[in-house]
RNA sequence: GCCCGGGUGGCGAAAUGGUCAGACGCGGGGGACUUAAAAUCCCCUGACCGCGAGGUCAUGUGGGUUCGAUUCCCACCCCGGGUACCA
């Protein structure tokens, strides 16, 4: 009993498993992670992107993303808030059905497993979930909403069919998915993929592109990603200028550069253009129907990816409104019937492909466009396409001389008054098809009757439950697997009892992600897709984080979804989410992750020999989180190495004496900087900080003080959350550290009586000079002087002194 | 093609007008402890010249602005991502 021992007492090692195994134990059994969303004050809604639940498991770029959004909200939860995190599994689409079909197996049987899998992942890797609101979009409990969603819509008018085109493979004789056609082949037979036109259900976004740009501007989001927003909206003001047409219907064409009409040499339709038939000469007859056949038996990509111009000419003869004078009219698949009027005026001179087009086909070029000093005659040996404002007209009647900014309004006012144009705004969004002719995904809640026409199905009579058919392999019909089970799609008409067909069609994966965050609060909830009060209450999102390639899709579809509830009445907002980060993408050596490269980094291994709470910091320690980082596997023992020196810390601390002043100066420059780094997303430099932090804190084998101590674990909790809780617990924690706030910092320690000053002659640094902190530019150009290392340099007087105050001296001699 | 990012030590990266640029970490070198090793701790580590004090060069390339530039401006090169005949 007396005696001292003569080695320090020893601790049990760090023990990553088992601590990691005991916390998440506890949370669950505690209900830390799940908040109390009716009552919990100043409500935080962390929102990460969720899911799709693979068949290889969880990736590590999904885990650097998690991570990520975790760190923000339990930083958030530390600052008092109460944070909701929830996650879920988007399991419906054409990603499952493919990768069943491809392993040879049921998606219904398949997606348990895979999610059970990603749970039992997520829950290892620590993150704050709250699994009681839990969602998993291909459950009948889900998509019932989902349906109902698409009800909303039809109700409100933002809901319709029409024809449009898929991708068809004849030999498969199924529909293709874009991301199925690979260089104009069929990705699985690689037979020629062509194109057919379906009857589809199309929602109305395109009503909303004014909205979903101008509301941009309030958004707190990532400035890439509102960029790409405004990019796919493409807002471009323009007119429509009208072409009589000989014996025919009027032609309308888009164009954002009305001034050059002048130099319109003949028009362009799209293959599908309706006037087409109208348009055609009997004479030109046999070559149009050719051309016609030939762009059809191509599939919806190739025509898009293929530049080379082709075209035929209908007969047909317009008059250019300026000049008065014939031109011809073409047809050409370099016209896209699903933008402007599917019509343009052709001007060569000014426009690439058009030019392209006019060489090929020998029609004439016209020079009405020439910068500020050119000369009106010179010849085009390329589309002058400039967009200078001194830009001038040239052989343009009246308007010879005028700027292109003033002549584009000029040319359509004068137009405008012999009605042939009117200022217009087009935009390149269009419509968003949400028909999907496969198995897996929500059946569109419509059923087909021959005497009421389409009639929705009644609200309390969802789920359209998707039947559990065997046979769910797009097949040879080339419509829906479910338009082969009569005994699922024929039923009666909801209204007048005949017998009736279902729409076999299922809604497009994207719907399904475009209203998850609304369920999320009220997920537990059967009666309602979302609790008015409670969604109030929770919503908008506080802060969503994910990946940058949802920047246009699924974000944009989402402020749709929403728009369009607020206009029926169902939200009090009409922006999903206040702020937006887009993290980066984790890279390995430089290198993508693949399967086919075998360099897939294995997150279960991972956490299995390091710990969750190792591999959690060193992801985040790789690089700024917006911007992704390397990994490297040698890497993660530094982070483990810091980790170990916190839990040494913690058992070797004391406290008797006091801790050390200048130790404790460097703990609140810490609390400070991590406290701004994280919100900031800054995690690599605030996990630096603590690196350094730790540095001080045991350096030369010091006694370390437990009030040096505690507060460093606060900090650290957000990125190692079990560790911190445990040595929370060790330091006489009562509560979970993420109940126990965050440390505040005493700026009156971040503010020493003596400043170092650098001192330069001419630019380049020659000392440092110590001063009072109220030093002004005198006394520290004595101090300089006093010191002979610097002072050598200053000979004479100097022609100029900078002084920045109590950063640095500057000495121009 | 267009729109975004980004080019800094052997490596991942810090610092975006101001203290010899390179924090923090990996890797490397040296030392302490140990019978030895591991672990731990301490020191060094951009390149070149010099015994040394010290000096020279250095943030993709070339110009420019400034007392001062990795940081701002112009041009160009390279890498990554997105998008693509949008009139």
């Amino acid at each position: 009993m007396s005696d001292t021992p003569s080695v320090p007492p020893e601790f049990p090692a760090y023990d990553p498993a088992a601590i990691e195994a005991i916390w998440q134990h506890r949370w669950a059994e505690q209900g830390t992670n799940s908040p109390e969303l009716w009552t919990g004050a100043d409500p935080y809604y962390q929102l990460m992107m969720f899911p799709y639940p693979s068949g290889e498991g969880l990736h590590i770029g999904n885990l650097f993303a998690f991570t990520g959004a975790d760190i923000h909200g339990r930083f958030q939860r530390q600052q008092g808030r109460t944070v909701f995190e929830p996650i879920g599994f988007d399991s419906f689409g054409i990603q499952t059905e493919n990768y069943a079909i491809k392993v040879g197996q049921h998606p219904a049987q398949l997606t348990p497993r895979n999610v059970a899998r990603f749970r039992g992942q997520l829950t290892r890797a620590g993150l704050m979930l709250d699994w009681s609101k839990e969602v998993i979009t291909s459950d009948p409990s889900y998509y019932k909403w989902t349906q109902w969603l698409f009800l909303q819509l039809y109700k409100q008018g933002m809901a319709y069919k029409k024809a449009a085109a898929v991708n068809w493979c004849p030999n498969d004789k199924t529909v293709l998915a874009n991301e199925q056609v690979i260089d104009g082949h069929c990705e699985r037979c690689d037979a020629l993929v062509e194109q057919r036109l379906l009857e589809q259900w199309f929602f109305r976004t395109s009503h909303y592109s004014q909205r979903l740009l101008d509301n941009m501007t309030a958004l707190d989001w990532s400035e890439i990603t509102r960029q790409a927003q405004r990019n796919w909206i493409g807002r471009s003001e323009g007119a429509h200028l009208t072409f009589r047409v000989a014996n025919a219907h009027d032609v309308t064409v888009f164009t954002t550069r009305p001034d050059t009409i002048f130099g319109a040499t003949w028009l362009v339709l799209a293959p599908e253009h309706p006037l087409v038939a109208q348009l055609v000469t009997p004479a030109q007859l046999a070559e149009v129907d050719a051309y016609l056949e030939r762009t059809k038996t191509q599939d919806v990509v190739s025509r898009k990816v293929n530049k080379e111009k082709t075209g035929v000419f209908t007969g047909a003869v317009g008059i250019n409104p300026a000049t008065g004078k014939p031109i011809p009219v073409w047809i050409a698949d370099y016209v896209l019937m699903e933008y402007g009027t599917g019509a343009v005026m052709g001007v060569p001179g000014h426009d690439e492909r058009d030019f392209e087009f006019a060489e090929k086909f020998a029609l004439p070029i016209i020079r009405v466009v020439t910068p500020a000093d050119g000369d009106a005659d010179a010849p085009l040996t390329e589309a002058y396409a400039s967009k200078l404002e001194s830009d001038l007209l040239v052989n343009s009647a009246q308007f010879s001389g005028m700027p292109v900014p003033q002549a584009k309004k000029a040319v359509v006012a004068w137009l405008e008054e012999r009605g042939n144009a009117t200022p217009v705004i087009n935009y390149r969004l269009n419509d968003w098809c949400i028909s999907r002719q496969r198995y897996w995904g929500p059946p569109i809640p419509i059923i087909y009757c021959d005497s009421c026409g389409p009639v929705p199905v009644p609200e309390d009579q969802l789920p359209v439950v998707l039947p559990l058919i065997e046979d769910f392999r797009p097949d040879d019909s080339g419509i829906s697997p479910l338009a082969r089970h009569d005994e699922w799609y024929r039923v009666p008409c909801p209204t007048c009892g005949i017998m009736s067909r279902r729409e076999t069609d299922v809604s497009d994966n994207f719907l399904d992600s475009a209203w998850y965050f609304l369920r999320y609060p009220s997920a537990d909830r059967s009666d309602v897709p979302f609790d008015r009060a409670l969604t109030q209450r929770w919503l908008p999102v506080t802060t969503y984080i994910g990946g940058n390639e949802h920047a246009v899709l699924h974000l944009l579809y989402s402020r749709f979804i929403t728009m369009v509830l607020h206009d029926g009445g169902f939200l009090d907002f009409d922006e999903p989410f206040t702020r937006f980060r887009a993290h980066g993408m984790i890279i390995r050596e430089g290198a993508k992750m693949s399967k086919s490269k075998g360099n897939v980094v294995n997150p279960d291994e991972l956490i299995e020999r390091w710990g969750a709470d190792s591999l959690r910091t060193y992801l985040m320690f790789l690089g700024k989180y917006e911007e992704g980082g390397d990994y490297r596997d040698s890497g993660i023992t530094g982070v483990r190495r810091f980790l170990d020196r916190i839990w040494g810390s913690v058992h070797e601390c004391v406290t008797t004496g006091e801790p050390d002043p200048a130790v404790l100066r460097k703990l609140h420059a810490t609390i400070k900087k991590v406290g701004e780094d994280i919100p900031a997303l800054g995690y690599n430099t605030a996990i630096a900080a603590m690196m350094e932090y730790v540095n001080v804190l045991r350096a030369s084998e010091r006694t370390i003080h437990r009030d040096e101590v505690r507060p460093l674990i606060q900090l650290v909790a957000p990125f190692a959350p079990h560790i911190a809780e445990a040595c929370w617990d060790i330091l006489g924690g009562h509560e979970s550290v993420f109940d126990s706030g965050w440390p505040a910092y005493d700026p009156a320690l971040l503010v020493s009586d003596t400043i170092t000053i650098a001192v330069q002659v001419n630019g380049k640094t020659r000392g440092t000079v110590s001063v009072g902190k109220d030093a002004t530019q005198a006394d520290v150009y004595a101090a300089a002087l006093q010191e002979p290392n610097i002072a050598k340099f200053v000979d004479g007087e100097p022609k100029k002194i900078i002084y920045v105050a109590g950063r640095l001296l500057n000495v121009v001699m």
